[in-house]
RNA sequence: GGAGCUUUAGCUUAGUGGUAGAGCGUCCGCUUCACACGCGGAAGGUCACUGGUUCGAACCCAGUAAGCUCCACCA
């Protein structure tokens, strides 16, 4: 036996044992194998990005579900892969492209190459390096060296996480098979006339230039203001009416004014006209449901080239639609030159000013409300009136499509975790728009559909010559849509389709999750009529948000989400993945913070120090059986208990609550195993002739080999570092069977005494509630339950709950009539009010504690400046103490002054 | 406007009707030969609030408050 190190470095473990995994192949899937077979692919990641703690939790708890799949016997395929995320991985390779000097080698040189846009004497770009200026098959290019400099990045942070992907098969969006994939499923679904191209009011990106589906539209508060303004109506010189509006700047683009038809105020309007001040022109006065007479003054200005719901007012009523903005938003109306070509938002003061100066605005009111920002270019977007293909969702299948895709996840045959999630789902499914699957963006797939002339054809490649591509690529989630089936090849589906479960955030249920469930169907990959065979998954678990120690969400903006690698360096993977493990209930939001993770770090350390003790006594029997020697009562209990708990986790795991499989491992380890059984087998091994010396090795060897199996799919380093170390098995620690329960009974009398207490203890807890239906049916109480002690349960209530413990009741019953705890103890009813004082005294009590938290903290603040002694991370701990302490003192000092 | 989630010790939280638990932090004591990433001990809880159901509520029901999230609307 050799000896094991003091304390457990992952340092020295975790990449040594990756790579022998590696290199072993242990983690590719064989589809061929008569094993079950349990999968899941990967949610792919931003090829270009790296690894976030909310990456961390997901892929661990898909890492964990595949291990244990794979401890359980089945051929496990955990298909992992990246997606190109069209527009993202765009704008950050244009902003990158804006400071050339700083471009990776490889873009550089790319760069370097393009001679239109590269001025090779200078060294520098000949011109602004926008996306125009240089064309798409360059821009291309460099996305793609872009692509594969940064693309190995986040699948070696995967690696350092320990994740058993089979990288034999790793995917990206843009490999030539998935590609293809996706324009066939284009070419499908407009073959069977899903997908139309149309003018429609889509939400406008200014700052990239492209549309964006709603889903990537995020409602911001903004300030803002209400201008109320007044047009002339033209039949009636003179006659006023007001409008309020927010976007004064688009008045241009007025072709009406709406009222509602039940509006009594201006029922006397309807067919007149109103004039519209610049340019002027004579506009309808039209009367539409959509106005909602409370609003402002009751009138709408309808701008249908700005406005969804105008846009919507104006095909009913045959309004012309006028666009006077710019792809980039601004204005663009040359018959009012005082505002043409200026930015919106300072149109919108300058058209203020206009009317003004016309005398006909009445009021500007301060006004807040949402407008809907770009996830991408963080600028408001402008809804604008575009060509766009679509997906009409309510088409597919036939017609079936929404009815049968709800009824996949209603009628369980996808099961979500937490369920909660169902209603989500269900709500959104049944409120479905078309979904705009164009982008203008060149970073994607391109749409397979030729113009020439009028003539139109959908197919892959040009139908010939003079035929030109539309210029427009896909949404990515269009591509990512197929991620379930068609990162497989044939084989690889027959074995592993539908995967066993998606592990995801609930923020893509609609981008991603609900519609791989349609595409499952549609698109029938596992060739079958049968619909429940092409569901894309069984399970779906959404994880939680994690969230800092203030509750805040955790971004690149705000720079509070650690970096992962840092945590790995000081914990270990193991411990990260364990520390995160045990607070991450399900779907539940974690409030992060770095002491956990200490703590799984801790436990691996634990962990590995009760096995330098076992060492320390002498070899291991990889194969004890502790049932047929003899046993301390210790030893007995500790075997009962990991039954209990084999029991425990398995129970768990079904129901995809890893917190409590890793809580429980935890306090099985920690406290049944470390605290109670290791120090009470010290006994044992101090006594060389003791006689149950061999039992209780044979207990301890028994115990580990079970516990590492049950750890291993959370802290699979450590727990394949002991197991080859003490030759548990001649191979992997993966491939060996699940813990079983040992189905032993033993005739044990520390067992029975302990299993004895509980049931006394449960007993008594049970018997509380009908022996005071006795005593109270003594005392006269009316009972609303009719049940009642049978003589001879009466007859046993002294031996349960205890003669003493009787006596007691029954002199307390003598004085008052009272509730009465299981213990006898006394519980008097708080009667009236609280007491004001004992209240004020308590607040004033905890005010003086908080107030001497500050204190310390501040003086370990003021210390630590001076000496300059303490680490950074010490002091910011410190802060976070003192912030607590202060929140704390501010809400007691208003707790108290409410009392006086 | 609609929906969902959360509220337990200073902090992070466990707890599916029966004596309120843990880790960290704090305070006290220990370098005891597995582990100071440890061990032993202490202090610290009107379980957000109000009502209801119940012999009994942190837990079930109704309402209130605060916080978070999603959907819809937003002239």
């Amino acid at each position: 036996m050799t000896d094991l190190a003091k304390a457990y470095d992952p340092s020295l473990v975790e990449d040594r044992i990756y790579a022998d995994w590696l290199a072993k192949n242990y983690f590719h899937a064989d589809a061929n194998n008569s094993k079950p077979a349990y999968s899941i692919v990967i949610p792919p990641p931003n090829v270009t990005g790296v690894l976030t703690m909310g990456h961390v939790l997901n892929n661990t708890i898909q890492d964990v579900l595949i291990r244990h799949a794979r401890l359980q016997g089945c051929e496990t395929l955990w298909l992992p892969g990246t997606d190109h995320a069209g527009l993202a991985t765009q704008t950050a390779v244009e902003k990158a492209l804006r400071k050339p000097d700083e471009l990776p080698k490889t873009v550089r040189e790319v760069l370097e190459s393009l001679d239109h846009v590269w001025d090779k004497d200078a060294g520098k770009p000949k011109m602004a390096l926008t996306r125009y200026n240089i064309g798409r098959e360059a821009l291309l290019k460099l996305i793609w060296a872009w692509t594969k400099d940064r693309g190995g990045i986040i699948i070696q942070q995967l690696k350092k996480l320990g994740c058993s992907c089979d990288w034999e098969r790793e995917r990206f969006t843009m490999d030539t098979d998935y590609h293809k994939a996706v324009i066939n499923a284009f070419i499908d679904l407009y073959n069977k006339g899903y997908i139309y191209r149309g003018k429609r009011m889509v939400n406008w990106c200014p700052a990239s230039h492209t549309a964006i589906s709603d889903e990537e539209v995020i409602p911001t508060p903004q300030k803002g203001k209400l201008y109320t303004m007044r047009y002339e109506v033209v039949e009636l010189p003179g006659t006023f009416i007001e409008i309020a509006t927010t976007r004064p700047e688009t008045l241009m683009g007025d072709t009406a004014v709406a009222v509602n038809p039940n509006d009594e105020r201006y029922q006397h309007l309807h067919g007149k006209h109103v004039w519209r001040p610049f340019p002027k022109a004579q506009i309808p006065i039209v009367a539409d449901e959509h106005v909602d007479f409370e609003f402002g003054t009751g009138v709408l200005k309808v701008t249908p080239a700005h406005d969804k719901a105008d846009f919507e007012i104006g095909k009913r009523h045959n309004l012309p639609v006028i666009d006077v903005l710019t792809p980039d938003a601004k204005i663009n109306c040359p018959d009012v030159p005082e505002l043409h070509g200026l930015d919106r938002f300072d149109a919108r003061k300058k058209s203020a000013e206009m009317l003004q100066e016309l005398n006909l605005l009445v009021k500007e009111d301060a006004y807040e409300n949402n407008v809907g920002f770009s996830e991408r270019g963080q600028v408001p977007i402008e809804p604008r009136l575009s060509e766009q293909w679509f997906l009409d969702y309510r088409k597919m299948l036939n017609g079936k499509m929404i009815p049968e895709a709800l009824n996949m996840v209603l009628g369980k045959h996808i099961k979500f975790h937490p369920d909660r999630w169902e209603k989500v789902y269900s709500h959104w499914l049944e409120n479905i728009q078309d979904w705009c699957i164009s982008r203008q963006v060149y970073w994607g797939h391109r749409i397979p559909v030729w113009y020439k002339g009028a003539e139109v054809a959908c197919q892959e490649s040009s139908p010939g010559k003079g035929w030109e591509q539309d210029p427009d690529s896909m949404d990515t989630w269009a591509s990512s849509w197929l991620w379930a089936y068609a990162t497989m090849d044939d084989t690889t589906r027959k074995k592993f389709y539908p995967t066993s479960a998606l592990v995801t955030g609930p923020d893509i249920i609609f981008l991603w999750v609900a519609r791989m469930i349609m595409a499952g169907l549609e698109f029938n990959p596992a060739n079958s009529e049968k619909l429940e065979d092409n569901i894309a998954f069984k399970d779906v678990y959404f994880t939680g948000l994690i969230r800092d120690r203030q509750g805040r969400k955790m971004s690149k903006s705000l720079g509070n989400s650690p970096d992962p690698l840092d945590l790995i360096a000081k914990y270990g993977a193991d411990g990260l993945r364990f520390g995160l493990m045990r607070i991450a209930p399900q779907g539940l939001d974690i409030r992060f913070d770095e002491k956990q993770i200490e703590e799984g770090r801790n436990f691996c350390n634990k962990l590995w120090n009760a096995c330098r003790f076992r060492a320390m006594q002498g070899d291991i029997d990889a194969h004890a059986d502790p049932f047929s020697k003899q046993l301390t009562p210790y030893a007995a209990h500790i075997l009962a208990r990991l039954d209990e708990v084999i029991l425990k986790v398995d129970e768990a795991f079904k129901k995809f609550e890893f917190s409590a499989v890793a809580g429980a491992l935890y306090e099985f380890v920690w406290d049944d195993f470390c605290s109670r059984f290791l120090e009470t087998a010290k006994a044992d091994f101090a006594d060389a002739n003791s006689p149950t010396r061999e039992g209780t090795l044979a207990t301890i060897d028994y115990v580990l080999s079970k516990v590492l199996r049950l750890l291993h799919p959370f802290t699979p380093f450590i727990s394949e570092e002991i197991w080859t170390e003490f030759g548990f098995g001649k191979n992997t620690i993966q491939f060996a069977p699940w813990p079983a329960v040992s189905g032993k009974t033993l005739d044990n009398s520390a067992v029975e005494q302990a299993q004895h207490t509980y049931v006394l203890i449960d007993a008594s807890r049970r018997l509380r509630g009908e022996f005071q239906i006795a005593l109270n049916k003594k005392l006269n109480f009316k009972l609303k339950r009719d049940t009642a002690l049978s003589t001879s349960e009466s007859a046993l209530l002294p031996s349960l709950i205890g003669a003493e413990t009787l006596t007691i009741i029954s002199q307390a019953l003598e004085k008052t009539p009272v509730a009465i705890t299981p213990l006898g103890d006394l519980y008097m009813p708080l009667e009236g009010l609280i007491d004001l004082d004992k209240e004020r005294e308590r607040l004033e009590k905890e005010l003086a504690k908080a107030q001497a938290n500050l204190e310390r903290e501040n003086k370990k603040l003021q210390n630590s400046t001076m000496l300059a002694k303490a680490p950074a991370e010490k002091v910011a701990e410190w802060q976070a103490l003192k912030a607590d302490a202060e929140a704390q003192i501010t809400k007691l000092s208003e707790q108290l002054k409410s009392l006086k």
